[in-house]
DNA sequence: GGCCGAGACTTACCTTGTAAGATCGAGTGC
DNA sequence: GCACTCGATCTTACAAGGTAAGTCTCGGCC
């Protein structure tokens, strides 16, 4: 086999740990987090599955990695907003940074999920929790109320919190959407409430909440009481 | 092989799709979700793996099956419980039920990470959900405030949401624990929580938090910010 | 007895993670 | 120029795991 400057594919571009995670972050966007595999993602590199380990230890780590690359996106993201967080404004502040967040990870589906297997102590993560510790303080929050506040906020804080009912792939839907109508008159308030509420979106059965809009009712919820609580201290 | 009625084990009990449920329950009862393997499962009913596809036709069909076994336990605990939901009492009943759900779910710490990837559809969760949302249409909600409601509450409304750190196993937490103390100056929020907030419970450097408090505490905030705004609808 | 079908078993295949060792190539000292 | 070293990569191999396909085994019924 001539190793001689292949002229179409790149030539011979050292792998770096670096470089497996970001690999991995793009076969995780395009094919979901189930089509990661060791092998897969050494195709994509152009190497073999077993030279990925000179890199890291493990796919563990591969999956703690790309936490810390996607964590380190938001805060990139995150680091542009420039709203001023004392007093009052901390609110918004914190607003900002969650829905920055939020706007990283639905850009990478797959990411919630692998945030919530974790036991999270990446670099990246810890920093940006701890940015939004900051913006509580300066909002005039004691340690004890940030502390509770990052429990009451709990996924939230990370841009999402897990959506009632995806509507998932087209088999499994259709499946489920059926059992649903049998077991219709067992359910009537939450049919009464699908029937009342899915007026502007009436195609899909049960997608039909704005998600972004409940997101951030709930946002919106979490932080006012919290606002209550720091105003009255 | 005799077959005839072996002595010491049970003698040719039937399996059932209900029985390899249970089965499947117990065995991520006893050794987490990732020792719940096909063959295992088997091996704890006195079978053999590919006699299980008798009953369940892969094993995304058993994870489906074991989400509604245990909601239809939170279900049965659920249904025991008996205050007064009309008016003003909607927040206590539901706090109840939410209560009772997490009962559940910690006696099946494994049971969360599988609800989260189910996509959930099952039978005895949309109950569970529609329970609630009656709790709330008791209390005066409109089903549009129900609604709202229901996505605030997020997961917390199963009885669970993501911890912010979970100490996780021996060997990660050290390597954790080690990293944390070496970032420490550039997370001085962070610290200056830790070193506040970790009187109580100073022997483990992470650990300090009384889950069952924080997790009331952002319950209360959610229940207390609606039940505002169903007094004012 | 012969048939049949539900329910369990046997075999075998493919995918995945990863251990162990071989190889390869750029420096480096001689 | 040549051997030696050592970081980086490849080869081979194996153990789990999910599951497709086919086989065996009864108990009941004609």
């Amino acid at each position: 086999m001539a190793t001689e400057s292949v002229p179409g594919t790149d030539p011979r571009v050292p792998l770096s740990r670096e470089r497996v995670l970001r690999a991995a972050v793009k076969v995780a966007d395009e094919g979901g987090i189930k089509s990661l595999t060791m092998r897969r993602l050494a195709e994509h590199l152009g190497a073999e599955a077993m030279s990925l380990y000179y890199h890291v230890a493990n796919k563990e780590e591969v999956l703690d990695g790309i936490v810390d690359v996607i964590a380190g996106e938001i805060n990139d993201v995150a680091g542009r907003i420039d709203v001023p967080s004392e007093g009052a404004g901390w609110k918004k502040a914190v607003r900002e940074r969650i829905l920055s967040a939020r706007e990283v990870l639905l850009r990478h589906p797959w990411a919630p999920g692998v945030f919530e297997t974790r036991t999270a102590m990446s670099p990246a993560v810890l920093r940006y929790h701890d940015a939004l510790i900051g913006l509580m303080r300066d909002g005039g929050f004691s340690y004890d109320l940030a502390h509770q506040a990052m429990h009451a906020l709990g996924s939230r804080a990370l841009g999402f919190s897990q959506e009632l009912f995806k509507p998932g792939d087209g088999a499994g839907a259709e499946k489920a959407s059926a059992m649903f109508e049998s077991m219709a008159d067992q359910l009537p308030h939450l049919v009464g409430m699908m029937m009342e509420v899915a007026h502007d979106d009436p195609d899909s059965t049960l997608g039909w909440c704005d998600e972004q809009a409940e997101f951030e009712f709930g946002l919106d919820l979490v932080l006012d009481g919290l606002d209550r609580m720091r105003e009255t201290a």
